[in-house]
DNA sequence: GCCCAGGAGTGTG
DNA sequence: CACACTCATGGG
């Protein structure tokens, strides 16, 4: 049985939205929606114009305020748009066709995890070990997939038990979050600053200046954060020039985007890996 | 087979 | 500070 909800969102493209890394448990079907678990749920999304269709299973009231939060309904994009362009010509062109590519707010413990695990792999086989994980050490939700693993359950696991899903080196890393972290200490990091936020989740184990950005970003709700991976330094290079340091790429971006520096930074990444697989490039320099 | 991946930790110059 | 090396392994 299900149940279907609808609400208002707009620009919204799902799967620039949900395809592109930022989260790695939404998937695809073939009628083109797009399904994925949210809180104990698995929900069917489906765009149409300013519409968004919701499906889920009864049970979690107000799933559309669920899926809003999601998708940071309450970002006004063209706002963001027009401040980034002020600030860069180069952006101000290619994040034009990009406009329903919205920044994600994940749960924050889910994107800590994730990305820790999204060290030196590539997207589809992050997303094999978090479906492995959530099989492992989650439970069955309506729907019948499998929810991410808690902190609480995930503490239970073995180094051995976790290298056995798959996760290499990055599961004694795991085990070490598990051990440090506390359910207590991810709520009370809700109210940090975000130099504050980051240098906490830089002091974890497996967690550096990239995965700290990311995390900041998709699961703290942090839009002045930048994460740079190897796709961001090749498109530092092209676009701007600029190459160095974490440290240093940091602060060109920060001074040059501003507060809403992670969108640009989604723009870009996007970009750059779209034009890896041969599509038109949408920046240019001129 | 080969190369790469939304890197981080550690050691060295 | 910058750089080099290691870590394990699946995907393309």
């Amino acid at each position: 049985m299900t149940t279907a909800a609808n609400i208002r969102l707009e620009p919204l493209n799902l799967e620039q939205t949900l395809g592109c890394g930022q989260t790695f448990r939404w998937r695809q079907l073939r009628d083109g929606s797009w399904q994925g678990p949210l809180k104990d749920q698995l929900v069917t999304l489906r765009s149409d114009g300013p519409h968004l269709q919701i499906v889920s299973s009864p049970g979690t009231p107000d799933i559309g305020r669920v899926v809003s939060e999601l998708l940071r309904a309450e970002d006004d994009i063209r706002a963001i748009q027009s401040s980034l362009s002020r600030r860069d010509h180069i952006l101000a062109k290619g994040m034009k066709g990009l406009s329903g590519l919205r920044i994600v707010k994940m749960d924050e413990w889910e994107c800590l995890l994730s990305f820790t695990l999204a060290t030196y792999a590539n997207i589809p086989r992050i997303a094999r070990m978090i479906d492995t994980l959530a099989l492992s050490y989650g439970s069955r939700i309506q729907g019948g997939a499998y929810s991410f693993p808690t902190l609480t359950r995930l503490r239970k696991a073995s180094v051995g038990d976790l290298r056995r899903c798959g996760l290499g080196y990055r599961a004694g890393y795991v085990h070490e979050i598990g051990e440090r972290l506390t359910a207590d200490e991810l709520e009370r990091m809700k109210e940090l600053s975000y130099a504050e936020l980051r240098k906490e989740l830089i002091a974890l184990p497996g967690i550096g200046e990239k995965v700290a950005d990311c995390v900041s970003l998709f699961g703290f709700g942090r839009l002045e954060a930048f994460p740079i991976d190897v796709w961001m330094e090749r498109a530092l290079k092209r676009l701007y020039k600029v190459q160095g340091t974490y440290k240093r790429l940091s602060a060109f971006a920060h001074e040059k985007f501003g507060p809403y520096a992670g969108y640009a930074q989604e723009y870009m990444y996007y970009n750059e890996r779209m034009r890896a697989r041969g599509a038109a490039c949408l920046f240019s320099k001129e």
